[in-house]
DNA sequence: TTAGTATATGCAATTGTTCGCAACAGAATA
DNA sequence: TATTCTGTTGCGAACAATTGCATATACTAA
């Protein structure tokens, strides 16, 4: 799975260096318990690690998206990330109204991008893939006061 | 549907003015056939209105998105929009690869959104919905010459 | 262990997008 | 038509994210 020894390994297969600032910036997405902001990550690092700059954060955050380790997710404006965990993958559902994130199980996801493949040849990623919208709770707001803008 | 002069009630009714600028900005989309970005719409704006500014640009897109006259497409990294035709609604899927944008039936997505919303009482928003992915060519192209970076 | 090389980093500069604010200008009213 | 009210604009500055470049460092092979 996506344990610290399995990533080093993955990284090393690759050829993708092992640098302090990677370990670090890794070792905290996994201690955070879900997706954490760019700025969050660098915050942390910062505090073991005063010099490190926030171009290699994202940098680094790119770099694992590329290679699977790190899943993005759009939460809000700015970009957020994760540690991909493959025995517990899910989507997310974003409330554009409340910001709040529901996880969505893979497999609605999945079976969609199924049939878009066979209708279209076109190979959905469906990895990164956020669907935005409102919650429950949020809608029953809106329904009283229903302002558009 | 969205030809001139409903545009210009809908935003009357709505309270919102009819600048100038405005107006100018959805004519430019109206003429472009397709999803523009903003600088290019900024580029054609300047040719008839050489003051304005970009940020206007950016608001009047974001308005007009917000009340459904023109939708967001995802294309690259960067904001491109299209007028919305109701009558010809589209949703896009864009290949990471080579950067090309393909339609697809708005049947799909609004299949898929009915679905989560019985399930999980969550009302996605899928007017402004991409696909991102491979188109078939390009996936042939990487079968042969798969560098993962 | 050391030397050599390609990759990664920090820094500064750049790009794309948004925001705050004073001045301006639609639209409704009289 | 003149007046008033409020939404909108342009400008400059702020912000988030990315890039170029010289230096530093992880890794490989000897």
């Amino acid at each position: 799975m996506n344990d610290r020894r399995t990533v080093f390994k993955t990284l090393r297969d690759l050829g993708i260096r092992l640098t302090p600032q990677r370990i670090l910036i890794l070792d905290i997405l996994r201690k955070g318990n879900a997706h954490m902001g760019v700025e969050e990550v660098h915050a942390k690092a910062r505090t073991r690690f005063p010099y490190i700059d926030i171009a290699t954060v994202y940098r680094t955050l790119h770099l694992m998206k590329k290679i699977d380790v790190v899943t993005e997710v759009a939460i809000g404006e700015r970009l957020h990330f994760e540690l991909t965990h493959p025995d517990r993958k899910h989507h997310h559902m974003v409330c554009t109204c409340c910001g709040k994130a529901f996880n969505l199980a893979p497999e609605y996801l999945e079976r969609f991008g199924e049939q878009i493949h066979r209708d279209f040849s076109f190979e959905p990623d469906v990895r990164n893939f956020t669907i935005k919208g409102k919650c429950s709770l949020c809608a029953d707001k809106f329904e009283k006061s229903d302002s558009i803008l």
